[in-house]
DNA sequence: GTCCGTTTTAAACAATTGTTTTCCACGACG
DNA sequence: CGTCGTGGAAAACAATTGTTTAAAACGGAC
C-alpha cells in the first residue's frame, strides 16, 4: 500500500516548500522542478505523491486556510452571548491573526500571500474554500452586526457594514506591497495586533452606530466631528 | 523614422488586448501568441512594438493606471480649501470611481483586474506607480484626516484612519470574487457608487470622530452604540 | 518605374515546462 | 535464496514558451 507510515515526511516537507513557492511566486511562474530541488526530492515525486502541479497546489492551500482557521478560530472564544461590542472586537482580532500573524494568511514573504493571489486569480476550487471558511464567517460578522444596527436594519445595510470592517482588516493583507512601499516595514507581532484591533474596533463602532442613527433619523446627518475642547455655545 | 502615423492603430490594439489578457489571466500565464492571435498580428509584432513582453506589461499598466487617474482624479474638483466632510466625500467618490467604474481600475472580467494582481504580485516597477500615483494620493487623504482629527493626532492615527477608509474601498475591487460568490452579482453603476460613497464617508466620519475623541480623551471609551429610543434613564 | 526604409510575415531557435517512462535499490516474505 | 512490490532517480518526452532571423510586402519620394 502506497503512502505509508514515513512517506509523511516527504510528502509534508513537498507541501511546506511548495506552500512558500506558490506564494511567492503565484502558481503557473512556481515550477515543480523549483520545488523539488527545495525539497530535495525528486520531479516525478510530485506526479507519485499528489498525481499532479493542479492536485498538488489544492492540498497546499486548502491545508493552509484550513490550520489557520483552526488555528485561529473566528469567535477566539467569545460566543454568541456576549456583548456585540465584545464579540466584535474578538471578530477583527480573529481576522487580523489569521491575516497578520507569521504563520498566517498573509505571512511575508512566504506561503501566506497564496490567499491574496488566491483573491486576484481565483483558482477553480476557490467556490469550495468560500463554502467552507468564508461563508460562516461571514455570517457570524452579520450577527455582530445585526445586533449593533438593532431592528430595522436592511440586508444592504447590513452587508455594507460587514465589508467596511472586514474591509479595514484585509486592506493591511492585501496592500502590503504598498503599505511597506508608503510606510516602511509592517510589524505584527501580538502588541501591534492588539493596537490595530482596538483601533479597527473603535472606528467601526462608531461607523455603525452612525448608520444605526441614520436607519433612525435620515434627515440627521452627521455634524462635522466633535468639538476640540467640549464648549458648547 | 519607426512608429509614425497609423502605428498607433496596431499599437493600440496590441496595447488593449493584451490589457484584457493581462488582467484576465496575469504576466506569466498570458502569452504573447494569444494577444497576437487577438490582435490580429504577427507573434514578432510586440518585439518589433515594444522590444518584448515584459516591455509591453509595463506600457500596459502604466498606461491603464494614468488613464484612469486622468479620468478621475483624486480630489473630484473639490480641492483643499474645502470643508474636511466634503473633501473625504469627494476623496471616497474617486476612489470608488477608478476602482469600480466599468472602465476603471477592476473592471470585471478584464484589464482591471491588473491592478488587483499587481498588488499579490508587484512588478518590477511597482515602486514608480507608487511614487507616480498612490503617494500624492495618500499624501492628500492624509492631509484630511489631519485635518479631521485636529491637533494632536499622531502620525500612527492618522496612518491607520487612512488605512481604515481606503480599504473599505479597496475591499470592493480586491475581494470581487468572494463578494460576488456571497452577495450576487456587483453591481458598480454610477448611483450604485453613490450610495457606496454615502456609507462610507458617514462610516468613516463617525470612526474618525471617535477616534479624535479618544485622542481627546482617552479614558473614554465608546458606548455600546447608540439606544434605539432615545429614552435617557 | 525605381529605390529605400518601414512594416509584416513565416519559420526557426533555444530554453523551459509538466508529465511519463524506465530503471535501480532495498527490504519483507515465502 | 528468490521474488515481489514499494520508493525513489535519471532520462526522455511532447508541448509550449519568448525571442530572433531572414525574407517578403508595402508605400511614398524622386
Amino acid at each position: 500500500m502506497a503512502h505509508s507510515s514515513q512517506d509523511r515526511s516527504v510528502r509534508d516537507k513537498i507541501i511546506d516548500v511548495a506552500g512558500d513557492a506558490f506564494g511567492r511566486k503565484g502558481y503557473k511562474a512556481t515550477t515543480i522542478r523549483e520545488i523539488c530541488k527545495a525539497a530535495g526530492v525528486n520531479v516525478a515525486a510530485i506526479n507519485y505523491y499528489f498525481g499532479g502541479k493542479t492536485e498538488l497546489y489544492r492540498t497546499v492551500a486548502t491545508d493552509l486556510i484550513a490550520s489557520t482557521f483552526d488555528r485561529y478560530p473566528v469567535d477566539e472564544g467569545v460566543d454568541a452571548t456576549s456583548a456585540p461590542e465584545q464579540r466584535l472586537k474578538a471578530f477583527v482580532r480573529g481576522a487580523l491573526r489569521r491575516l497578520l500573524s507569521p504563520d498566517g494568511l498573509s505571512g511575508y514573504p512566504g506561503k501566506g500571500q497564496l490567499v491574496v493571489r488566491e483573491l486576484a486569480d481565483p483558482s477553480p476550487f476557490m467556490d469550495d474554500l468560500v463554502d467552507a471558511f468564508i461563508r460562516p464567517t461571514a455570517a457570524i460578522l452579520a450577527d455582530i452586526i445585526t445586533q449593533l444596527l438593532g431592528p430595522g436594519a436592511t440586508a444592504q445595510m447590513i452587508a455594507r457594514c460587514q465589508i467596511s470592517v472586514i474591509g479595514q482588516c484585509f486592506h493591511y493583507a492585501m496592500a502590503r506591497p504598498i503599505l511597506i512601499r508608503l510606510a516602511g516595514a509592517m510589524v505584527a507581532d501580538e502588541s501591534a495586533i492588539d493596537e490595530l484591533t482596538d483601533h479597527i474596533t473603535r472606528f467601526s463602532l462608531a461607523g455603525i452606530a452612525s448608520v444605526r442613527r441614520y436607519l433612525t433619523d435620515p434627515a440627521a446627518e452627521p455634524r462635522p466631528s466633535g468639538r476640540p475642547n467640549g464648549e458648547t455655545p
